[in-house]
DNA sequence: ATCTATGCCTGGTGGC
DNA sequence: TGCCACCAGGCATAGA
């Protein structure tokens, strides 16, 4: 499940296949991936030569001749590349074909993915990009801009991480990794974090997407940047998906539980929740 | 305004 | 072995 890190990752790895290149014709053939009309999406895409690349939260971001393309990998959304009229596999629903008859094609076993045109100049301002919150590197994300938007949230801090309009780029997995490092309680609600959890927060966001980055990401089972190109950072995470583990702080038993629906793995010992004040 | 439930999807898993 | 119900999970949307 790509999050920032493995969509930073992704772009990374097409940039250098891919820059430069003009898209002479596309295909769809699962139609609810493109936002918008199917038919009006592979008619403006075509004769566009991609000239930048970059991300904004887990989004993709193909500057175009014209229009900018936004891909969203979701859970399991990747790309293979491979020569005109080899066969398609029934998992690959988008396929961008190259001046030189190379296809790049969207590889999507759930077809939870979505990719869209928008206007190249006000890409950011509109959505669904101008609802995203601050990356995790920014440095107006702050102690006091966090706790402003958690103020009225008596969500667990678990889901509100998760809330790509307060923090961009946080999913599932590093979620738990930060909470755990910051010794804060998934459970905890995100009203009752004091300036200090806020400052803790940041710092440990920081640390592990950064590293995160550096490795190249995370695979687990869904995630590859390309084809055969595998992130490292599954070897670093210390609580997420280790069932039956212990933790690597206390050595108690890490714990399993759903927290807002999701698999959230923390260390009952390590992050305590705080009870809220009568 | 905030929060919860549902739908989107299919491969993998566990029960029988 | 085969069949089947169930589940994961980011995000939009509808409803409470």
């Amino acid at each position: 499940m790509p999050e920032k890190p493995e969509v930073i990752t992704v772009c990374k790895t097409l940039e250098k296949q891919i820059l430069g290149k003009k898209i002479v014709d596309c295909h769809v053939y699962w139609d609810n991936i493109i936002v918008g009309k199917t038919n009006e999406f592979e008619e403006k895409i075509k004769g566009q030569t991609i000239e930048a690349m970059t991300t904004r939260g887990k989004w993709l971001v193909f500057f175009l001749s014209q229009d900018a393309l936004l891909i969203h990998l979701r859970m399991e959304g990747r790309f293979y590349f491979r020569k005109m009229g080899e066969e398609r596999s029934k998992h690959e629903h988008v396929v961008f074909v190259f001046e030189n008859q190379e296809e790049m094609r969207f590889h999507d076993v759930r077809k939870f993915g979505k990719m869209m045109l928008v206007p190249k100049q006000d890409v950011f301002s509109l959505r669904p990009l101008n609802e995203l919150g601050y990356e995790f590197d920014d440095p107006m994300l702050t102690e006091e801009y966090l706790l402003d938007k958690w103020q009225k949230k008596r969500l667990p801090i678990k889901s509100v991480l998760l809330d790509q309009s307060i923090i961009a780029g946080i999913g599932n997995i590093y979620d738990d990794e930060i909470l755990f490092l910051s010794h804060i309680s998934p459970f905890q609600r995100a009203n009752t974090l004091t300036r200090e959890e806020a400052t803790l927060i940041i710092k440990n966001t920081r640390i592990v997407l950064e590293k995160a980055i550096q490795m190249g990401g995370t695979t687990i089972k869904s995630f590859e940047s390309s084809e055969g190109v595998h992130g490292l950072f599954q070897n670093e995470l210390a609580i997420h998906g280790r069932k039956n583990g212990i933790c690597p702080v206390c050595g108690n038993r890490i714990e399993v539980t759903k927290i807002g629906g999701r698999g959230t793995y923390y260390c009952p010992f390590c992050q305590i929740e705080k009870k809220e004040a009568a």
